[in-house]
DNA sequence: CGCTAGATGAGACTGAATCGCAACTAGACG
DNA sequence: CGTCTAGTTGCGATTCAGTCTCATCTAGCG
């Protein structure tokens, strides 16, 4: 196992060490199904032989978050969670309110709507966060047998 | 001044005791010209004659958050904030990043994108969540003659 | 006026996130 | 291959938003 980790990659590319707590965290991250939370980076990262201190799991997140390779959102709950996401392109997350899994979704045709906003409101819009929530198809699924039960 | 406060005729009409608390966050909100924290509501009734306890101040939040009043919205820079809102209507929020203003937008076609959403991801989308930033006019105007000095 | 469910205040408590600092090490350089 | 050092890390202390408990209080009704 060499390390086609994108997200040790990326890192290298950015210049940043590739130190033993990094490749721990992007471990973490990358067997994540769907979204996470600190807290389970943290927890995952003490399941592997290799424990990484809780200030250095935000410390890396931060850094990730930084790079664009990983994208904080937050969940209906009020509770923060992150999702591992392919850089650069501009898109939105679907998260599944069941399972955590998420998937993204490309640019979707928003800009008209954002132009709409800003001549009605005279805001100059610079950023903006779409976050959508329901069941994945499994969840569904799963729910639909459930009721019939 | 009697009270044209909407915030408490609507407390009213839930069947919600009309406390002196209550009245005293109430005013707080109405105040606030954009968006506001639990902090902000705490310290805002520490300068009038009545102060109110910060548990309270979370309690009554969560309640007008119940009747629709007030929403929450997470900040970029992940700070919890509330606004003031019309009840009823599906609506998001355009907050200025630089004075915290914040005003309603309707609707606005967003329906055939999230069907397209659904079609394409299989997910069954049930809330979402958009949030825009961006400078409202005057601090447009501010930034503007700022940089030309 | 008196009653009672609903509401409040005070402050202890929780748990996530941050900070400061000494120790460590990845990677560059000779 | 050894040395050097800035970038990192770990640890523990700390902060701070938000929650909880429970005794006390009160809005609003009859």
């Amino acid at each position: 196992m060499q390390q086609p980790n994108p997200v040790l990659s990326a890192l290298g590319d950015a210049g940043k060490r590739l130190t033993i707590a990094r490749r721990a965290v992007a471990e973490a991250i990358t067997e994540q199904a769907g979204h996470f939370t600190a807290e389970d980076v943290l927890a995952a990262s003490r399941l592997r032989r290799r424990a990484v201190a809780r200030a250095t799991v935000f410390r890396s997140l931060d850094l990730l978050v930084d790079l664009g390779l990983v994208e904080r959102v937050d969940l209906p709950s009020g509770d923060h969670a992150y999702v591992a996401c392919e850089p650069d392109a501009h898109h939105h997350h679907v998260v599944c309110s069941a399972c955590g899994r998420s998937v993204e979704v490309g640019e979707l045709g928003l800009r008209p709507i954002l132009e709409r906003i800003e001549s009605s409101t005279g805001f100059a819009i610079d950023s903006h966060r779409l976050e959508l929530f329901g069941l994945c198809p499994e969840c569904r699924a799963t729910a639909a047998s459930k009721r019939s039960a």
